[in-house]
RNA sequence: GGCGCUAUCGUCUAACGGUUAGGACGGAGCCCUCUCAAGGCUCAAAUACGGGUUCGAUUCCCGUUAGCGCUACCA
């Protein structure tokens, strides 16, 4: 295959002469952005930030059929939320001619030929004696003017000449999967432009990739044999093929492909920011899903993850993200994220969970968020949970909660309502700080000749409506004379 | 059907051809403790199957099985 290669143009150099990356994630806005695209998007910036070179984001939106505003919204929503960023933007819709000039010119060096065949009329003859089809009979060897003649009159599809002639295998090296190559005889002689003139997605993938200077391909194993037919094309137009890395795919648990229809909501990057995932932990969670640093890391910060990445580290098999139908989370996932929120400063988690406190119809303010924050921290896995974890602060009236609630173990009705009542008069004294809090109510345990437990736990149900609630002393504290006091007699009505 | 890819605990993964096959999540238990968490410790849990090559295969080769992908005028 002689064809006709041109130097390849590097997008720019740096100071070492080592050529910079390019790369793109290109989705095509057919539905949300799910999270093997989110993952895809995630590596190919990881790729370039550690190599110092260029994220590029290209919306592939040549089918005009099943392109939506909807999810092309829904696409930015969710890499906005990654945080992430890119250096260029493109739009495939924008560059129809630069696909049109270069079918042309494959075209015009006699390495595609017009098919005239109406559509959907091949399917009886598709499965060829090998079980290939290749070509529709006549097409391919029909004399230039016959098909300049009919070409006037007839719609047709402009189809890639593959190589027939002997044996011929297209090979390349893939970064994660290593030597591949495949027989032109199991190629068939695939779309470049459809009836309507517009570019089929190889086509116009290919093009763009080769304008805009693309050094590596990281995509999806699904990609893994179209890549032939790429390379095909790259050489067809004249171009040096690019590095190509593919990543293994992210399954269902069933082992099925993820998918919208299938999976629902489950599978979408929105779903996880709106149920309280940080960015950041989500992003880390997905990075471990088909990659590894090779030590035992697990928890990583961005930069770690940058620093780490390398296409070597890719692994070759699918990986399951492990939700269920109660639960669309990967328990990795949430523990992950149980670890960043805890490893966050104080400040900063409660900027972020104060729209979910306010989202729960909390009166929040920030500054009472800042002081309740240390006291949720190691007791939340999802800001979602700051509903659960913290009405108690927010809400003048507590939840409902039985007066059972407040009897202490080995205890009675009558050790709870002791219990309240001599809280009730050392809490109306006391300094309001931990540290004073903590020495009269176990001075009083004592005093009451009880254990601490057995003191604690009335205290508890009656200014948190619960037994299950941050340590006591810090929880009063941050509550507040009055609300405690209040809270209590309360309790003793309800014990009445 | 054809072509391609893959195969280590339930899940994510580690292991120059030589390890008691390691770590993590989840599970079980213990410790700590004012509850719940967090933290610490312990336990159960894997090389799909069959052949080779080799002194020695999780690792290399072949086959079987299973899963996935591609096989569109979708991307």
């Amino acid at each position: 295959m002689g064809h006709c290669r041109t130097a390849w143009k590097p997008a720019s150099t740096c100071y070492t002469g080592l050529l910079m990356p390019r790369v793109r994630f290109a989705p095509s806005p057919t539905g949300f952005l799910h999270i093997g695209s989110a993952r895809t998007f995630i590596f190919n910036w990881l790729y370039a930030r550690h190599h110092h070179g260029t994220m590029i984001l290209r919306i592939d939106d040549t089918d005009v059929e099943r392109n939506t505003q909807q999810s092309l919204d829904s696409i930015f929503e969710g890499l906005n939320w990654l945080d992430l960023g890119w250096d260029e933007l493109y739009h495939q819709s924008e560059r129809l001619d630069l696909h049109r000039r270069t079918a042309q010119a494959i075209f015009e060096r006699g390495l595609a030929y017009r098919d005239f065949t109406p559509a959907g009329n091949e399917d009886s003859e598709r499965s060829g004696a090998n079980g290939t089809w290749l070509c529709n009979p006549g097409m391919r060897d029909m004399p230039r003017e016959e098909s300049d003649h009919r070409a006037k009159i007839e719609p047709f599809v402009l189809r890639f000449r593959v190589p027939r002639e002997g044996p011929c295998d297209i090979r390349f090296r893939d970064a994660v999967y290593g030597e591949q190559s495949k027989s032109t005889a199991d190629i068939e002689d695939f779309a470049l432009l459809r009836s309507d003139g517009t570019p089929t997605y190889h086509l116009a993938s290919c093009a763009d990739d080769a304008d805009l200077r693309i050094s590596h391909i990281i995509r999806g194993q699904d990609h893994l044999t179209n890549t032939f037919k790429h390379i095909l094309i790259f050489r067809a137009a004249g171009h040096e093929p690019p590095e190509f890395a593919h990543l293994p795919l992210l399954v269902a648990p069933d082992g099925a492909k993820l998918s919208k229809r299938r999976h629902g909501p489950v599978v979408s990057v929105t779903t996880y920011r709106d149920r309280g995932f940080l960015p950041h932990a989500f992003v880390n969670f997905l990075c471990l899903l088909g990659w590894s640093p090779k030590d035992d890391r697990e928890q990583m910060s961005r930069q770690d993850l940058v620093d780490a990445f390398t296409l070597e580290g890719i692994n070759r098999s699918n990986a399951v993200v492990n939700f269920t139908e109660d639960d669309p989370f990967d328990p990795k996932a949430v523990w992950l994220n149980a670890e960043h929120i805890r490893a966050l400063p104080v400040e900063e988690l409660a900027g972020r969970l104060l729209p979910f406190a306010r989202a729960a119809g909390f009166r929040a303010e920030a500054e009472k968020m800042r002081q309740v924050t240390p006291l949720i921290r190691e007791r939340i896995k999802l800001l979602t949970d700051v509903a659960t974890a913290a009405d108690f602060f927010f809400q003048d009236a507590l939840a409902p909660y039985l007066a059972e609630e407040l009897i202490p173990q080995k205890g009675d009705k009558a050790m709870a309502l002791k219990v309240l009542q001599h809280a009730l008069e050392v809490l109306s004294a006391v300094d309001f700080t931990h540290a004073a809090l903590e020495n009269t109510l176990r001075a009083a345990a004592q005093q009451l000749g009880i254990k601490t437990g057995q003191m604690f736990l009335p205290i508890r149900v009656a200014v948190c409506g619960r037994k299950t609630a941050p340590p006591l002393f810090e929880t009063l504290e941050v509550l507040g004379r009055e609300t405690c006091l209040q809270r209590i007699r309360q309790a003793i009505e309800k014990l009445r």
